[in-house]
DNA sequence: ATATTTCCGGAACCTAGGTTCCGTTTAGTA
DNA sequence: TACTAAACGGAACCTAGGTTCCGGAAATAT
């Protein structure tokens, strides 16, 4: 779940503490939010998401004043938790790189695979600038590219390979998985070859 | 182009041939749309269409009663000449069926990624039933299906891939690359990886 | 307990895009 | 050329979904 609750004011507005209901109704929202996002993507009405947080639109939206400041701080929150992951996987330096690459961008696309507005995020990748966690999305991206690189020098996969290029594979199968409803077990598979068509060719 | 423009009344109705400007106005609209659909996608409004056919929206209904069917039009073509295409890999008995199915999966992408109506169909593929067109690409699953055989019989694929999977793969990447924009180049790269992927493990 | 201030809820508003309606135009025909 | 039926065009309509507004509740401060 991990919500942020702290600094909900301005920054320097040390005017009063967040009134309790307020606070409360916050965490209904995001809770919600991350919910129904996750199960039917960005596209569900805002409407629904206020019904199900057990709120009025218009609290919903005095808390955010935009639906897409929603799907902002749910997305945000989801890629910080994989930027953690990343840093595990980078930090330990014990496993061999290819392995590791391999062992992330399976949890990633897992992770994409079950939240629909993950992955729906992910496929946006470079193209409107005006999203605001575009920034959060170059980190991940940096981080996949350290991987990457390891993986490359330590001949786990070809060098041709650019990191966009597994951003774009990892999140167009999400997506093509995603649509057409195929089981876990199918969906790893297809990321197994995936990741078979990064080897360097035998 | 390739435009149907026969049989535009309903079958057994042999009211009257139906009136030239009728005609005209019917094939400007299928040529404003099938470009208009390939560059911006099918969420474009029809009224843009309308307005590229150099026609009013009123006319464009009176010969697609629906958006859909306007779509449904377009798609159903497209669909039509990559059955053909599919063909000619399937007689071709010369060539080896890996190489045929590689070849043809690389022209499936190709034709996919610049028309935007194409796989934005395609990555409907198994979901809603409603759209008409859905029988079309199962003629089509059903031919990539006959390739797909040969070339796993042969050796030249993994034995458990499905053509499921095969379609998933390559409308996903083309998929994420038309959103990421990437060019022809990068394409066939991505292509290449999935095909790779395809391959028996060495 | 009362005043003050923030917050709540949901009706109302606004926009976009699909679809319909109907007075006007035009092709086909005698 | 005049008549009729088919086709045209685009204003108007309808719906869905995001956003705003404001009178009434509810917390917090005094």
């Amino acid at each position: 779940m991990a919500v942020r609750t702290e600094r909900l004011q301005d920054v320097d507005a040390p005017s009063r503490p967040m009134r309790a209901d307020a606070l409360r109704n916050h965490q209904k929202i995001l809770a919600a939010a991350e919910e129904i996002f996750a199960l039917d993507g960005v596209a569900v009405p805002i409407d629904i998401v206020a019904e199900r947080a057990g709120v009025g639109v218009g609290t919903l939206y005095r808390h955010f004043p935009t639906k897409e400041s929603l799907y902002e701080a749910i997305v945000t929150t989801r890629i910080a938790g994989l930027l953690g992951q990343a840093d595990e996987f980078i930090d330990d330096s014990a496993s061999d790189p290819g392995a590791a690459l391999a062992a992330f961008l399976r949890e990633f696309a897992r992770q994409a695979s079950e939240k629909q507005d993950l992955f729906e995020a992910l496929e946006q990748t470079g193209v409107d600038i005006k999203s605001r966690f575009s920034e959060r999305i170059e980190e991940l991206v940096e981080k996949i590219d350290v991987l990457r690189r390891r993986a490359a020098h330590a001949g786990a996969i070809r060098r041709d390979v650019e990191t966009s290029d597994i951003m774009n594979l990892i999140s167009g199968t999400c997506h093509a998985a995603g649509h057409s409803g195929v089981d876990e077990a199918g969906f790893q598979r297809l990321v197994g070859i995936v990741l078979s068509g990064l080897q360097p060719a035998k």
